[in-house]
DNA sequence: GTCTATAATTTGATAGAC
DNA sequence: GTCTATCAAATTATAGAC
């Protein structure tokens, strides 16, 4: 991760980091204030409430999940690599963070969060589910035999994918992801490297 | 849910109910007792710390889930009804419960749960795991030209019914549960009624 | 077993000086 | 923008009466 040129960022930095951790009620403004080097009320002045930054948490969230993993149409993108390139941003968010998913996390509690936190919780799912109808489309190659829907296609991965970063964290071994994702899409190899 | 028979079993069932809402640093001592009829202290009584009531809690989840589920070896049981069981105790929890899986919650957060609670959840994992197995076992009658390891299904079957909670629940619509177990497993078919 | 009372800390949030 | 100061409420937990 770069180093955060604002403040706001900063705070979203540290916020994000507690937050994929312990979950929506897991951290606090004094938390994230004593890691960025000021003081709450100071936090307050840049996310007045706690559904502020929760929801400023995950928009942003998934608009860099988003932009990292680029446009599904883009024929620059060859339809073979879209699901590994999809799979490879749930994948990073464990070797590279050694976190949880933070939608997924928040989606696990989606009861319990503020309304404004919910429907960016909410929104980021829908935006992959686009994205990967999207890209089930274009590489319209299934396994033979294979009639489930795209849409359908597209739920069962991104289901798996967020159980797979649950059961590799809890397992404390991130080789299980791996194995979840060989599994559930057949001809999928981890990265090297 | 049958009536609670002791004060502990009640304490446990509303704890449970909460903690499945908002997870472990998402219900208090108080709530609880709210929902009981006794102060909190009283609370303290049944189970000293946090951390005992949260190991309670994971340790009864599990085991009333791999009760209802019963021996994978038991020749009672047809092969071929095994994983629709299995997935039945997930489906059960949304269907019935209308909330996400206590262990699926708790290993989101497994970083933030004190060691004891965490334990547990990995317990139930573990025996979800062995349980999945052995199905898979008998039910070798594995689809032509899947040779997945029964470990790896076990494993990518546990992970896509955790995540297919989170997202049904995100996105407030049981179906998707469905959807997504009948994309992962071939054939199934939501129950009846 | 449950209560009252309370301790010690933490929480989200605000007022107002600088 | 950040601070000090503060608030009201909530948190986990304990002591001791009944």
């Amino acid at each position: 991760m770069e180093p955060p040129i604002t403040k706001a960022g900063a705070i979203l930095d540290s916020a994000e980091r507690l937050a994929r951790i312990a979950g929506y009620n897991g951290f606090s403004f004094r938390d994230v204030a004593a890691e960025v080097g000021i003081k709450s009320a100071s936090v307050h002045y840049h996310f007045p409430t706690k559904s502020d930054l929760g929801a400023a948490l995950a928009r942003r969230y998934a608009d860099r999940f988003f932009a990292r993993l680029g446009d599904p149409s883009d024929l620059a993108h060859p339809s073979h690599t879209l699901i590994e390139r999809f799979i490879a941003g749930f994948r990073d968010t464990l070797a590279i963070d050694g976190q949880m998913c933070l939608c997924g996390l928040f989606g696990a509690e989606i009861a319990a969060l503020p309304e404004a936190v919910g429907a960016e919780v909410r929104s980021f799912f829908e935006r992959a589910i686009d994205w990967l109808e999207t890209a089930y489309g274009r590489a319209s190659r299934g396994i033979v035999g294979d009639d489930t829907a795209p849409r359908d296609r597209a739920l069962a991965l991104i289901a798996t994918l967020e159980g797979a970063l649950i059961l590799a964290r809890t397992l404390q071994d991130p080789a299980i992801f791996d194995r979840v994702a060989a599994s559930a899409v057949p001809g999928w190899r981890p990265p090297p490297r």
